[in-house]
DNA sequence: ACTCCTCCATACGGTGACGTACGGTCTCGA
DNA sequence: TCGAGACCGTACGTCACCGTATGGAGGAGT
């Protein structure tokens, strides 16, 4: 909207596309017509190519801090987990781009993120898990099949073998973390 | 080996090419110099690269059905199953190339042939459940999420989050499908 | 030996994306 | 008002890949 444009609104976009089209989506000339300006704006806010991606990249990351930075405010555990949960299947747009960097994981600033991304939302599950008495490797093992299965349903919705149901998978998702589904 | 190129061979080569990289992986050049030719052998055996791409696709969806084929020879269905769970869990090489062609299915060649190849799969799991006594729905239910599992699994493998371990994946996996474990 | 056909190499033009060079416009403070 | 810096457009060089054109090596049949 704003005639000149900052750093960020590039980074924005360039989620969007990876989003939309992968790591190859995420090109300086394409990303610049969806913004309406041209690459010399482009080279203004950027050293290259490979900074956008990574700028995009942290982004993604953000994202993730930020959601679970918004369940701090929620006392019980199990409702933490219900509400990350519904969320997570809820938008679909997160599973997208997961499913997107996880198959490139090849390229060596991709499977750092990922990595790092993914750690820090299992160990996420995993302390809320151990905080409602169940015992680490349990916790683990648990927390593993669950993230597994988002993101293997995600791939089934991706392909049409499946319709998305996000309120039923959620509480599937909660009975095979060994909690309950209603929180009364 | 041979001295003379056929069409099989370039298939083969673009579907390793694209097991390794991906889509983008499946050009002309880098494949021919996988293969230590150069273009003009391959524009003698395809007209362009679409060609070559949807040949490296029938060649996976035919390993699909060659793997059903060689499961035929096993008369009981909780063996047939046994047997195609660890296959499928055991090589890791398919379950790549799922993943790949998977998040680039907004390429409609790639979506019908993992599409079908996806249904494929699914249905002859869901008809050995149903030999088995199982109606038909809790079936497809079963199978959707051990096949979910099955690609998340691999996702999980891939960035490193979660060592495999196909005997006990495997396992679980004939658990969920409501069947025994050992086949006695 | 001659010829046809198969398979491949080389050379070329075309396209899209990256990155650079440079110039233009707008804003803000002195 | 005026100069400096922020922000952007345009033109260009380069590179990787696609696809075409053309010709050459080598075997099979006559």
């Amino acid at each position: 909207m704003a005639e000149r444009l900052s750093a960020d609104d590039w980074a924005e976009a360039a989620l969007a596309a990876l989003a939309e089209g992968g790591l190859a989506a995420v090109a300086v000339e394409p990303v610049a017509v969806r913004l309406g300006v041209s690459k010399g704006s482009f080279y203004w806010h950027f050293a290259n190519r490979q900074s956008l991606v990574e700028a995009a990249l942290r982004r993604w990351e953000a994202e993730t801090e930020q959601v679970i930075a918004r369940l701090e405010f929620l006392d019980d555990p199990v409702a933490r987990m219900r509400s990350l949960l519904e969320r997570a299947f809820g938008g679909g747009q997160d599973a997208a781009i997961s499913f997107r960097l996880i198959s490139e994981v090849d390229d060596a600033v991709v499977a750092e993120v990922v990595r790092r991304v993914s750690e820090r939302r299992i160990t996420y599950m995993q302390d809320m898990l151990c905080e409602l008495g169940q015992p680490p490797e349990e916790a683990r093992r648990r927390v593993l099949a669950a993230y597994g299965s988002y993101l293997g349903m995600a791939a089934l919705v991706r392909i049409g073998a499946m319709d998305e149901a996000p309120r039923s998978l959620a509480d599937l998702a909660m009975a095979e973390l060994g909690l309950p589904a209603e929180p009364t």
